[in-house]
DNA sequence: GTGTGGTTTAACCAATTGGTTAATATTGCA
DNA sequence: TGCAATATTAACCAATTGGTTAAACCACAC
């Protein structure tokens, strides 16, 4: 017995789609209810106005990224297998919802100030991080590399494909099924070509 | 004596800044006409309707990206240098507009038909990418790994921190010149990243 | 039953916005 | 100069859209 979700949980599924295909400025109220089989007036209820109803969902769809994603990378006691358990629980959870990384990107374009609060959540993640990088530095396991630029090539190497989604699927012919193979197959790849790439 | 711009280059210009700024949907014709200095009737004078004001735009940003940043690729001759080329250039090139990776990812996702073709015409350059690979992979140069994804990490690393760029300065704590910096760094230190990670 | 609370709806409103029109200014040229 | 084509503007219009209101619905306690 499935217990059917609330209207609220309704209303925020359904906006949840919404923004992450239209952005902010491109959705319509009209089309969340739509897509949620309520009333317009409805969302006003649960939701005071379109700026409320927007940072419940994004607010959702961040914290549920940053918990499961950053804490991997706390529980790691090497750099390597950091790497490779911070790049493969990133895929899975983007596999599960591949238009987040967009949709953060685009929000975080166009108003960051509310954000900004969300990516610090991360910093706990990015201490233990350095820590390691500091730790495989002293026992001379990597070249000479600036951490932080390090840092965000394994963000880039994770985030671009499903950023960059409808050019790759395009360029390449896939469909979906071949985007999620793709996908699989960077779990592994990933983490191999940045170690190659720090190893010494 | 600088010849001043004609009005309709003045109205692209807005219309880029404006456009890169807030979207096709966020975008309005009022804000564009005020920032190009005229009445609202004479934007749709020039071009008739919003969706071919955004075309007009586009086009020629997608097209000056396009030309400078392939080409440089099919004039290479071998792989490595292809790379440190394309790598190069690329950054300098998103260096003079910073905000069109993300405009050109945004408005992907938003309505793909349009903007399918445009990314077609990086064919030759991709088709010229694959023979300095297949040529290199002969020569016994570079170790077992698929080309495209090769491709698409090096894009990764180039366009990666244009696009997520609030997110990488709030992090970090730079300012525009602090981002600058970290390209000018990444001009060299990422071809460095690729090549040792592909080197036999 | 009936009142009472939260929930849902249809109808409505004011503001915004893309786009038009018709009149005016400017430019080039015979 | 005078005329025709082009460039520019102010005023206007119709449609969309975020948001409101007041009434109806519904579960449940008394």
């Amino acid at each position: 017995m499935v217990a059917e979700p609330t209207t609220e949980q309704r209303i925020l599924d359904a906006a949840r789609k919404v923004f992450t295909r239209k952005g902010m400025a491109g959705a319509r109220m009209q089309e969340v209810a739509d897509e949620a089989g309520i009333n317009k007036a409805l969302l006003h209820y649960y939701f005071r106005d379109k700026q409320r109803l927007f940072e419940g969902v994004f607010k959702g769809s961040a914290d549920r990224q940053l918990s499961c994603v950053w804490k991997v990378l706390e529980e790691a006691t090497d750099l390597f297998t950091g790497i490779e358990r911070f790049v493969s629980t990133y895929l899975d959870r983007m596999l599960e919802e591949p238009l987040l990384p967009q949709f953060i990107i685009a929000e975080l374009h166009r108003d960051p100030t509310n954000l900004l609060e969300f990516i610090d959540r991360g910093k706990g993640g990015r201490a233990h991080y350095l820590k390691l990088f500091e730790k495989a530095k002293a026992q001379g396991e990597i070249i000479d590399i600036d951490p932080r630029e390090l840092l965000v090539n394994i963000m880039a190497l994770c985030a671009h494909p499903f950023i960059a989604r409808p050019m790759l699927t395009h360029i390449h012919g896939m469909n979906d099924e071949g985007f999620r193979r793709m996908i699989l197959q960077r779990r592994k790849s990933v983490p191999q070509f940045i170690i190659r790439s720090i190893r010494t």
